[in-house]
DNA sequence: CTCGTTTTGTTCTCCTGTTCACAAACTCCT
DNA sequence: AGGAGTTTGTGAACAGGAGAACAAAACGAG
């Protein structure tokens, strides 16, 4: 009853998937601080959600907790992990390496998560010269070749966004299936490959919207 | 009829305002190329999204389509950028000028969307040397003078993780009201003040995740 | 061994957001 | 001027996620 466990998960709802890396955050952080043992209130008030939504989110993995005592920090951190794939590790390739593909390659949250950075690509050869976070820049023609050697599949694009399509073009086609995109515009990409798009513009013009919306409400309640 | 319009469009939903600007991205792009007039379908495969929910969400704005011909371009590009709030330039501090905090001072998607990066502050003595961007680091106990100054309400956090918290707490003391958030972990902020978090480690393990359920898927068809 | 206490796992209800489908409104052609 | 053809705006059905509330299960005291 222990090897292939039938009932590991089917369908996990996609607002799910997104809070299991942060419940996973919460978790190593109580087990940074000595926490044994932690309860659903505990975690999700480390986590930043409700103690229902987190219980409700653990229970589509199995059950890992145990009623009137709560839930194992170490083994349930490792459930996640494990749920979320990050047990293994995951090569992956920075493409475009400018002042955010610098940030990036030099971002110590990738390497201890699990997913380390086998690649730097960049099209402009004066930027091949370079050597960032220890690994040197490569021809960006050399993707085809990285990705086989390295079983890649997941690829950063974080170059300007005239660039992106024809990269993430060439990223499904040296075989990539999973693309985290900083350029802002819209990747069309071909079925069964995931895109996450991270725009750093739109997220302050959300924040803009409801500052303004905070300044008009006050000009508007003389009526 | 025109000035103060009161039907400017009481409560958008959250998630239509998540997407406005993206329709501006993708207004601003037909204007470049020339475009006068677009249908709601053009404009939201240029946006990624299906067309009854584009119309639906410009919808909430009012009324800026004509049946039986489309949208004007350059009319409905002002409307959203109006509603957003971004016809008027936001002052902007970061915070934290490590890799990220150079990459963000250095991003042009900023400045060309109408928010302005006024300071650059760090708590490190040795950074306060420099000059990014043209803009030079100034010690963060210069926050709350510089947030005076210029009418600052928007704050990035860019430090490491467990500084973001008390950076937070003095953006807060010294009036800013929304926060864009790069550090990985949780931000507790009073009652009317808007966070918004970006973590990169996140997005990469969301796609972890789902690589992991198309190898797996691939392993169990064979039952 | 039994009872009370604690905390999980789950069911039910509510609410937000998405999609469909169509009437209203506009243009163009005859 | 009238009718055919488009395209918007929206009402209504549908799906999915959030939160409250409670039953089931484990532990510990006596």
């Amino acid at each position: 009853m222990s090897a292939r466990t039938p009932e590991s998960a089917r369908d996990i709802p996609e607002a799910t998937v997104a809070r299991l890396p942060v419940y996973l955050r919460a978790l190593i952080t109580l087990a940074d601080e000595g926490t044994a043992t932690c309860s659903s209130e505990e975690l999700a008030t480390a986590a930043g959600v409700n103690s229902a939504k987190l219980r409700k989110d653990l229970s589509y993995l199995g059950s890992y907790g145990t009623r009137g005592v709560g839930y194992d920090v170490e083994y349930l951190r490792y459930q996640i992990a494990r749920e979320i794939g990050v047990t293994q590790d995951w090569p992956v390739v920075i493409v475009g390496i400018g002042n955010l593909g610098h940030a990036l390659a030099n971002y110590s949250g990738f390497r201890s998560r699990g997913f380390r950075v086998v690649a730097l690509l960049d099209a402009d050869p004066v930027r091949q010269a370079e050597v960032v976070a220890g690994i040197d820049v490569r021809s960006f023609d050399d993707l085809d070749r990285i990705v086989v050697e390295h079983g890649v599949s997941i690829g950063v694009i974080a170059t300007p966004a005239v660039a992106a399509q024809d990269v993430a073009d060439r990223m499904v086609a040296a075989g990539i299936t999973s693309i985290l995109n900083f350029a802002p515009g819209v990747l069309t990409v071909p079925e069964g490959v995931d895109v996450r798009k991270v725009d750093l513009s739109i997220e302050l013009q959300i924040l803009a919207y409801h500052e303004q919306r905070k300044a008009t409400a006050g000009t508007e309640d003389a009526s």
